[in-house]
DNA sequence: CTAAACTTTCAGAAATTACTGAAAATTCAG
DNA sequence: CTGAATTTTCAGTAATTTCTGAAAGTTTAG
């Protein structure tokens, strides 16, 4: 299978920018390939369009599928599995940034709480503990809001896709008006 | 310089989840390190400290300067150079964020909007186009609130910071009541 | 200027991560 | 059940990243 030039620009990007995302070169173009294609396409469709051996596109999938990125479909009287993008642009972008948190965020979070159950015996200890507990709480509030994006409505979601920048705005509106009926 | 066993278990585990934040195992522990000193400290602290060579610890200060997340301080009467935590956690947290975007998805925002220039000439063309597009927007209302974060006052930050699971229910009272003067 | 104190650089070594391709496993039509 | 089609696994190899330590560079006190 073969790449139009803007499809492959496209997709070497994304591989090189895997990286920065928790997955290797392979996965990012897998990846790519999949959300640019308008039909699912089999390993090896992926691994000619790519150059790489079919091996190699069975663990990239395997890794996708974990991720919840891709979802393998298959064509009536046909032995091969097929994949294709496992949602919408909106719906994988909320998935990256579910399976992040739980892999990235929970486990320190759990590592702080435990270390900030100990007492302190000197005050570099203190110090310290107090940093953890700064940190401790910075993360659980991203955590928080990643969670809470999870939850969100359709509508809501839309509304503050669209704020941007009015994010202070609003933020100085609940400051005037609304503080006592939502803290 | 030893740490503590809390000391350590929290650097440890800072150094593994370092990549996820885009650096490597040793960046990550010396950040640790640093953010848990009340002192400043020197490059031969941090060596012996992670027990990693002098040019290693060199090669870490430099990258994580880079990343605005230590400054260099002198003690009078000493040639050293120590080392310390650019800002509270909160600040280091933003600096994150804000270098993340820079690096990560400003180049993509740059070729995204380059390809989407083209004209498309099939239809699995059209399709494709039609998925950057997509990304493009995401991505694009990424940068654009972490663009906010940045320019937030402290008064906000901390409100936005308390907001938690409030974040709907702002949002349903903007749809409900504040739609016009704001949109 | 000189030399000691300190920092940076970088070539090569070590460690880690990714990839290939062939063999093993699985699936399913007949 | 058989065997062809397909996927998965994994040992070995390749590629990449990280680390060391010695040499080169820099700074400053005297």
């Amino acid at each position: 299978m073969e790449l139009s030039d803007r499809a492959r620009d496209f997709v070497m990007h994304f591989g090189e920018m895997g990286s920065n995302w928790g997955f290797n070169r392979t996965v990012g173009q897998l990846f790519a390939v999949i959300v640019l294609s308008e039909q699912p396409l089999c390993a090896d469709d992926l691994a000619s369009a790519l150059s790489v051996s079919r091996g190699n596109v069975s663990m990239g999938m395997k890794e996708l599928q974990a991720w919840r990125l891709v979802k393998p479909v298959h064509k009536p009287g046909d032995r091969k599995e097929y994949y294709q993008a496992a949602g919408d642009i909106w719906q994988l972008g909320a998935t990256v940034l579910e399976v992040r948190r739980a892999r990235e965020l929970d486990p320190t979070l759990t590592l702080l709480r435990d270390l900030l159950m100990d007492a302190t015996e000197t005050p570099a200890e203190q110090f310290a503990q107090g940093k953890m507990q700064e940190i401790y709480e910075l993360l659980d509030m991203l955590s928080g809001w990643a969670g809470e994006l999870q939850t969100m409505n359709p509508d809501n979601l839309r509304r503050l896709m669209k704020l941007g920048s009015g994010v202070n705005k609003v933020l100085d509106m609940k400051g005037r008006f609304l503080n006592k009926s939502v803290d």
